[in-house]
DNA sequence: TCATGTTATGTTATATTATAACATTGGAGG
DNA sequence: CCTCCAATGTTATAATATAACATAACATGA
């Protein structure tokens, strides 16, 4: 498989996204069982689900998947465990798209930057010091204490662009 | 009056907003004369409301702020004037908020970089270099053609945080 | 001037996103 | 087992945004 050095970025078609998933889920199992946090069927269903692809999922559209599993949902069962997932850090919301993407280093809190494609919706997260570094110089010159960073940067990825 | 570093960032409170407002609106007119645009006195009216404060005003609040000055309105007319003044760079969208508010420097398209107090909502713009730089690199290493960067920093302004 | 096409606004309905409030269930620890 | 608290179920509604079509206003060339 050839790679290139855009691969750190966004995530080959052909990569394994199973295993990508399934990863994410063992490690947020972990994560909970550490916390002493209740990563419950519902919540654990609803990551896999967020866990799809490396884009973002809309809330109803969760909503819409977990009624197809045989699941009795309302918009509170799916809102409350994506506010329980925000909470341990194991997803992202992204609020240029009112939707939300699964964290891909949750061992350590973090605001994270977002590379999104419009066309294929792609998302690579970053967590790059230069852009928090010139954030924080702008905060401090401004004498503003920084609480929540968003950087959504939408455009179109390599892949879309070729 | 006493001033101070930040207040490049921040208006203080006992700044003359009115004059802010007057400005704004008049830049705002010569802006759409030149380039053939309409700022018709509905559009200015919104831009107006939007230019109540340093800070993003709901889309709704304007519906009723102009339903308040016997003006007939629905949704449709809010938004449809609140895209006109996005698309003529006189107000930018708060993701974060579902919010509007004016831009200070509608002469040239960009995006902006919004520092926004979590207690009294006053934004600050900046358009740092650093930051749109650091972003450039990531993207640039990712392959990643920026179409629309969003950089909201939520916190606690000086003012607040005495 | 007025006929005409276009842009802006009015109007009604509805889609989409999110939360409030209270009832019920289920698990952890005494 | 109890008991309590956390989690989920349930119903209703709030908040944000757009679709679709009707009417009005305006610009411009005949």
């Amino acid at each position: 498989m050839q790679t290139s050095a855009h691969d750190q970025y966004f995530r080959s078609d052909d990569h394994n996204h199973a295993r990508c998933r399934r990863e994410a889920v063992a490690t947020a199992a972990t994560l909970c069982a550490q916390r002493g946090a209740r990563l419950t069927p519902l919540r654990r269903q609803v990551l896999e689900l967020v866990w799809a692809r490396h884009a973002p999922v809309l809330a109803y559209d969760l909503l819409d998947q977990l009624r197809a599993r045989q699941r009795r949902a309302a918009p509170p069962t799916v809102y409350r465990a994506l506010d329980f997932l925000l909470e341990q850090g194991l997803i992202h919301r992204i609020e240029s798209m009112n939707a939300y993407v699964g964290c891909v280093d949750p061992f350590v809190e973090h605001a994270g930057q977002f590379l999104i494609c419009n066309r294929c919706r792609s998302v690579a997260e970053l967590d790059d010091a230069e852009i928090g570094e010139a954030v924080k110089a702008q905060a401090t010159a401004a004498g503003f204490q920084v609480m929540r960073p968003t950087v959504e940067i939408r455009g179109i990825c390599s892949a879309c662009a070729r």
